[in-house]
DNA sequence: AGATTATATAGTATTATATCTATATTCTGC
DNA sequence: GCAGAATATAGATATAATACTATATAATCT
């Protein structure tokens, strides 16, 4: 119950939703997550994910246009990495929400409405 | 660069997107955010946001049914609260994005990609 | 130069979201 | 029971996101 008291100031609320709408696709936070510790050629990311390779270079791309990661070229291979360390925070904070949901403390889904 | 070692468990991951995806629209954070200090009748939300009364009411159905948002009716009013005050964690975190990025040390938009 | 590898990009079909207008529901006061 | 207020819901439409297939690009190796 601590105050939290948010402030986002009107003009940074567009930004601030499309990085969210970003982050809001599981394939995407899985490749943020793979990306925590060192940046990883498609390929790589690719057979992590199990995945194939055009869904990857689009979801890449899609994060690199709005600039959580960015890429380095070394010949035919593109290592991509997270632009900002800042994007971990973001997941570390839903692992909290995993562990307040598995506790109980917050049910997510309303089943009695649930589309 | 602090070490942050995210883990989220794979079929957390679903839920995880979603719940970012939803909190992924303006006007969603702007109810989020208003809802912060209390429950508010739909009619204060729309006269906050400036927005048409259906907007509202679907923008909190959505975000009822998936858990962000709960209400307790009294007569024909409806008072909607935060079901979680987690929320705001993720908010929070998004102003701190913001200072970074006025502060020039995350650049957002990749222009030259840009979409 | 030709073949191969790694990756990007284009095009398209499908599905999901968002917004608007119109209407239904539910409660209250008369 | 009727009128009005507050809100929900339905339906139509426009727009955006996703995933797939196919193809293009660009570097490397022979």
């Amino acid at each position: 119950m601590s105050t939290i008291k948010t402030k986002i100031s009107p003009d940074f609320i567009q930004k601030a939703a499309r990085i969210l709408k970003t982050l809001g696709h599981p394939n995407r936070i899985k490749i943020v997550e793979y990306l925590e510790d060192g940046e990883k050629p498609v390929s790589q990311i690719q057979r992590k994910l199990d995945l194939i390779q055009p869904i990857v270079s689009q979801h890449l791309k899609i994060m690199l246009d709005r600039g959580i990661v960015k890429y380095r070229q070394e010949g035919t291979r593109y290592y991509y990495s997270l632009a900002n360390d800042f994007i971990l925070k973001i997941l570390s904070c839903m692992s909290d929400a995993q562990e307040m949901i598995s506790k109980g403390e917050w049910t997510l889904e309303n089943f009695i409405n649930s589309n």
